[in-house]
DNA sequence: GCCGTTTTCGGCCCGACTGTTTTCAGTCG
């Protein structure tokens, strides 16, 4: 019974109460719940075993007897009786973006529509105009919906969200009447996926602005248009939303379209407890007059708050941590003094050693570990015993060609098999520097099978670090069924770094179990697994999951100088 | 359904935009 599991059913205890018309707050402690445990890096059915439940922040007696009921019988009662309550067609109408709760349940009850395609053909017919307050147009951006809903790619990953925000900041800065715009929303938190990509403005006059992005070339149709607020659809199918505000509020802006919802609640409500209301446009105090803030720093120091990093915003404990002064020294990208995966022409990597090198040290580290992929996953041209001793005379020379401005480290990524045992054998991996040890076959067996692999991997003694543990690829693969508390206590009894995969498709561990790792005393690092000179740009998206898992530069291996490095790796 | 410097009841963030019901409800973030 993982998180993720419980999570989902308090999520669908949240949507049927929300057609059936429930308390408002009474739907906003389901969803809450379900957002907590998704994002709790500790099993849910341990806190349950040790009978913590009720510690879990917006989980109440309520709730503990739910999920205690669900961990002893594997049921909800309560959850089945909403299921018999409302038709799972009416349900899954609410993913029709512009139909909520209150339209579904008329859909329903006043035309007996009990499923999405049946909501369609209704509209195609022309019935829904039946409904009061319904008219031709309302019924139209039903039918609209659902068609976005047939074309929709899901989340875009956090890298091409990176770069297309790039794409639309440029022109937008060009404007004179733009004073500052940047990226909010989940892009600006570094989630590891985004929805909808959020935009925001500072500028003397908005309608120019307005203009501009409008006619971009990335813009497909425009969704919305008001005077500060305007949304697009990109030709991919990815929605972008525009707010523009005046520069003297952009940190009251900034901070709201940040967000994350969940943590602009928590801080609005805190603010009310200060005798302030909080919007996007200021701080207002009770008497109506206004506290402008043009910078975060201002909002957040109003309430008596450090700034918080968008990273953290995410209602997972990093407000009470602020009220505290208990918020974690985070790791920065010019923390990393190192690189520890990146691959060259000897495997599957595109350029050579020394390219790679000179291209990494072009990005401010100081050393890097080669680690080409061993003989046995089969792709082209995989080191064995006789390519390592080669490449170590290579390294040496690279090294004495760079004079001391950058040092390449010899490793490799050695593959785990299937039955557990490593592709090379421990005589040649001692002769090595630091050795990555990764799974990327057999990632469907069973949870008991490969997490015995994983723990078999760790207790290696030649092993240093653990590469992207779950071997998850976003978007298109779940990672292996891991017991990841056991392999998380496992690497901090044996001093095993866990990576940190900073490719977009992997971000693997992910912040949540980053989180847990560091939070148990395991050692962390973020690694670039770089195939191109171009590769080592992602170590920022792997320090943007590093900081959301709460990860400081004591964490990482990454911020050891070069000789503190060796010591480690000598580490009993 | 949760929770407490408003403590066991009575609150629970705030505003933009759309379509339509011409004063506002629904949806979204």
């Amino acid at each position: 019974m993982d998180n993720r599991r419980v999570a989902d059913i308090f999520s669908a205890m949240a949507d049927i109460l929300e057609i059936q018309d429930a308390n408002y707050h009474r739907i906003m402690a389901y969803r809450r719940a379900a957002e907590t445990i998704g994002s709790l890096g500790e099993p849910v059915e341990e806190i349950w075993h040790e009978e913590r439940l009720t510690s879990i922040p917006g989980i109440g007696e309520t709730l503990a007897s739910k999920i205690d009921e669900l961990m002893r019988t594997g049921e909800i009662e309560a959850y089945q009786k909403l299921k018999e309550a409302v038709p799972a067609g009416v349900v899954d109408m609410l993913s029709i973006p512009g139909v909520g709760p209150k339209s579904a349940a008329r859909f329903w009850k006043e035309l007996d529509l009990t499923t999405v395609g049946a909501l369609e053909k209704a509209a195609e017919a022309g019935r829904l105009r039946q409904l009061h307050g319904f008219g031709a147009k309302s019924e139209q951006n039903v039918l609209d919906g659902i068609d976005f809903l047939k074309r929709r790619t899901g989340r875009t990953r956090l890298g091409d969200a990176w770069d297309l925000a790039q794409a639309l900041l440029t022109p937008l800065r060009e404007l004179p009447e733009v004073r500052q715009a940047a990226t909010a929303g989940s892009l600006r938190r570094m989630r590891e996926t985004v929805g909808d990509l959020d935009i925001l403005v500072a500028a003397t006059h908005a309608d120019p602005v307005t203009r501009r992005f409008s006619s971009l070339p990335q813009v497909d149709e425009i969704l919305l248009s008001g005077a500060t607020k305007t949304s697009i659809r990109t030709r991919e199918g990815f929605q972008v939303d525009l707010r523009i505000l005046a520069p003297a509020r952009w940190g009251t802006g900034l901070q709201y379209f940040t967000g994350s919802q969940a943590h602009n609640i928590r801080i609005r409500s805190l603010a009310l407890e200060r005798g302030l209301s909080l919007s996007e446009y200021a701080l207002k105090r009770e008497d109506g007059t206004e506290i402008l803030c043009a910078s975060e720093e201002e909002v957040y120091g109003a309430l008596g708050l450090p700034f918080i990093p968008p990273e953290l915003r995410e209602d997972r404990g990093e407000i009470e941590a602020a009220l505290a002064g208990e918020l974690p020294k985070l790791v920065e990208l010019a923390d990393l003094k190192g690189d520890f995966q990146f691959h060259t022409t000897r495997s599957d990597g595109h350029h050579t050693l020394l390219e790679m090198a000179e291209a990494a040290r072009a990005r401010g580290l100081r050393y890097a570990l080669v680690t080409d992929h061993s003989h046995g996953l089969g792709v082209t041209g995989g080191v064995d015993a006789d390519a390592l001793e080669i490449q170590r005379s290579e390294v040496d020379a690279v090294n004495a060609q760079l004079e001391g401005s950058f040092h390449v480290l010899l490793g490799v990524e050695v593959e785990v098999r299937g039955d557990g045992t490593l592709d090379l054998p421990d005589e040649v991996l001692q002769t090595l520097d630091l050795v990555v040890a990764s799974v990327h076959t057999g990632l469907r067996q069973s949870r008991e099978k490969v997490t015995g692999r994983m723990l078999n991997a760790i207790r290696n003694p030649h092993v240093d670090i653990i590469g992207h543990p779950t071997g998850r690829l976003i978007g298109e693969r779940e990672g292996a069924d891991l017991d990841i508390e056991a392999v998380i206590q496992a690497a901090a009894e044996t001093g095993t770094a866990l990576e940190i995969n900073a490719h977009p498709s992997r971000l693997d561990l992910n912040d949540i179990y980053a989180r847990r790792a560091a939070a148990v005393g395991a050692k962390l690092v973020i690694s670039s697994d770089a195939h191109d000179v171009t590769g080592f740009d992602v170590l920022r998206f792997g320090v943007a999951t590093a900081r959301r898992g709460w990860v400081s530069p004591d964490d990482l291996i990454n911020t050891l100088s070069l000789d503190d490095l060796l010591s480690w790796a000598e580490r009993a």
